[in-house]
DNA sequence: ATAAAAACATGATATTAATCATATTTAAGA
DNA sequence: TCTTAAATATGATTAATATCATGTTTTTAT
């Protein structure tokens, strides 16, 4: 469903929600151990998602990554939308050009409902609802 | 989601449900030619399916492609199965191991009910199930 | 029996995604 | 202002998918 970049990337940024500021910031080499990425990777990630604005970082000395009060507001689904591309998760399960409400493919209507449901969560909910639910231990993040 | 081999491999069997039988078989050039993918590649998929008994073919002139009523109540899943592997569309959205019910991922609980529900269909619908619709022009198939 | 027509088995190539490497730019602090 | 520590930009390599090719086996019909 997510690429391996997506996951990643997500994976990442809930690191940066609940270890950063704009104060406290994490260079790319800790962020990697800790989320047990290779580091040159997740360089790449986090450098794309920083030229979108959806997390922040600064150069040199004492910079790193880190999300600051707009970046938390960012939704899951901008993530990997920058990360996959938007059409990944929204084209014909069959991979079909002309599938559409009006002439389904077969099995549109089957999954369109669970499918849309889905996506709409995705598009809803923010960085900081997810950092919350971890930081009350709601949920968990075994890297 | 699914693997292009995946969705060719639905399309494919898709089509002999509307045209084959014991009697009516297809050639894999002809499939290929009508499903509108190559033929070299979709042979191969065609060949997976049949060695594991979701469709049924028969070698020699006259041969072909077909399905019988047994794989006619072969279910989507078994087919995304044979083609893509089970764990594929159930494994942890953020790739986690250790991801379960009792220490969900951040994204589990947000997603989980539309999931299961998205599998449990795929594994109830039966090729005849899609085949039938498909016949009384309930959905489409442009290829 | 034999020739031809089909699937079958196997492996090769090409494309895309994942991973790694490194030179350049920027900012902090001495 | 110089050195150093960080991200940034760019590109190379590796691995996984997707695609293609071909010789082998089986079956039908002559």
């Amino acid at each position: 469903m997510l690429s391996n970049s997506s996951k990643y990337a997500l994976k990442a940024v809930l690191y940066l929600a609940l270890h950063t500021d704009e104060i406290n910031k994490i260079m790319v080499k800790d962020i990697s151990e800790r989320i047990n990425v290779p580091k040159a990777y997740i360089a790449k990630l986090l450098q794309e998602l920083s030229k979108r604005k959806i997390i922040s970082s600064t150069k040199g000395p004492k910079g790193g990554f880190y999300l600051n009060a707009s970046n938390r507001n960012e939704t899951i689904m901008q993530i990997i939308e920058v990360i996959d591309g938007k059409k990944k998760l929204e084209s014909c399960i069959l991979g079909l050009e002309d599938c559409n409400e009006q002439k389904p493919c077969p099995i549109h209507r089957l999954i369109s409902p669970s499918r849309s449901k889905m996506i709409t969560l995705l598009e809803t909910k923010t960085i900081n609802d997810l950092a919350t639910d971890l930081e009350l231990n709601k949920t968990f993040l075994p890297v």
